[in-house]
DNA sequence: GGGTGCCCGTGACCTGGATCAATCACTCGG
DNA sequence: CCGAGTGATTGATCCAGGTCACGGGCACCC
């Protein structure tokens, strides 16, 4: 691959103390030397769109914590179909799921954007872990609300028209990934494509193409490639509740 | 209630200690005092078919313990649908997620088959976690664990027609309700209404009676109110994998 | 230039399962 | 014994979304 035409070069790699998302990740509970010791057995990586730090039925050593980017967490059964079942993004940490059930990983992870990922050895984290009992508190938090969300994505899937689940599924990236500009626009720039749409609400990729095409003709959003306008965001919110 | 007429007595209440569930809980790490500590904290109820331990949207004031029966835990949403999302057998621990995310309850738990159940107050819950860390990771462990299920059942919702995830279903109670008998013919008897199967496979009750008489007619099973007799388990195995 | 892949969108069609409505079986209270 | 209530079953109908097939835009490469 020939580097000069890629994007601009990521920053150089920061120390852990002075990572500007530590405060959001579960380490945010340990003490500076703590992080000293984390700092030093950690190792950064970046990874293109597409590029996969993990794969289902591969052996955990260690966790993932995610400087920058969007990445997906994708679950394919024996027979090929696979859906997205959950997005982690700047701040978060990763792998966590394999790493405490003492599993394999039972997800394949794919970065979706342009993503800096730290690593850290599976010794180092059961180091800490030891050292900190506040930090395996903090794991539960993260894991159990993982949970709720899991389960609240089980009823939706299965009580909820596509059209809904989508609704949903913009005004949850409005947050990370919505601009309002100065004419009170909101605009949401996707981080994915449509096929990766299609996996995160459990529908086809022409079932989306539809339904984008049906919230433009009701003037919802209008779209254009990974660019969305949301036209009416009152009617948006509208979409996510009804019988 | 008039008592005399119900089923015979449950057992009267027993010590942790002698708990015949304790070595499958995650309590199972807790050395002998810290025992004794738990037992002194906990307060054991007997729960009929279809009475509440808690509801959806309830403050979370401690952990369950489940010592006998099958419990299982509903989410609904606005528009009053409802699944159940998770099944708690005997020996295991009920109501952690809540507690871990310091959230309140997300679902509503009810009794299936009555059931005998312990609560232990959040108190003595968090003295225990001080005390001992081991019993964090076990929590960890347990709602690790939790998480690859939700998440694979969004995958089987999303994937599967309601007729292998019903077979899924039959081949998972087969585990704790079934009764391989001596002319080698394998019986289930099911912990639950049809009207709960429907919930628990996100499907509406009419469909899991079609999907039923289809088995039958296919001689897969034969169903009998509660009672199943699996006449060719090799094609129920079937039924979870193909295209 | 002209392939050769990818996505993406569109149209035509089909089907699994929801919905609506009626019947039957069972229990319970009077 | 009767009526009311609750589940389970069945049949008839409908529709959201899956499937199949095709065409167009675009990047990349020989």
């Amino acid at each position: 691959m020939s580097s000069d035409k890629d994007k601009p070069e990521a920053p150089a790699p920061v120390s852990c103390l002075t990572c500007q998302k530590r405060g959001d990740a579960e380490f945010c509970v340990l003490h500076e030397e703590e992080v000293e010791q984390l700092d030093g057995s950690r190792v950064t990586n970046v990874y293109k769109p597409g590029q996969v730090l993990f794969y289902q039925g591969n052996p955990c050593l260690g966790l993932f914590c995610v400087e920058s980017g969007e990445l997906a967490l994708r679950k394919t059964d024996e027979s090929g179909h696979s859906v997205i079942v959950r997005m982690v993004h700047a701040g978060q940490t990763l792998g966590y799921r394999a790493f405490f059930a003492g599993d394999h990983y039972t997800a394949t992870c794919e970065a979706l954007t342009e993503s800096r990922v730290c690593f850290i050895d599976k010794s180092a984290v059961k180091r800490l872990l030891d050292h900190n009992s506040q930090l395996g508190l903090q794991f539960l938090q993260r894991v159990s609300e993982d949970l709720r969300e899991a389960e609240e994505g089980k009823l939706a899937a299965v009580s909820l028209p596509v059209r809904a689940r989508f609704a949903h599924l913009l005004l949850t990236l409005k947050d990370r990934h919505g601009v309002m500009n100065d004419d009170g626009v909101l605009k949401i720039e996707l981080p994915m494509s449509r096929q990766d749409i299609a996996a995160l609400l459990g529908a086809r990729p022409e079932t989306v193409a539809r339904t984008i095409r049906a919230l433009e003709e009701d003037g919802v959003a209008s779209f254009d490639g990974r660019e969305v306008q949301v036209d009416d965001l009152d009617s948006l919110l509208d979409e996510i509740e009804v019988a």
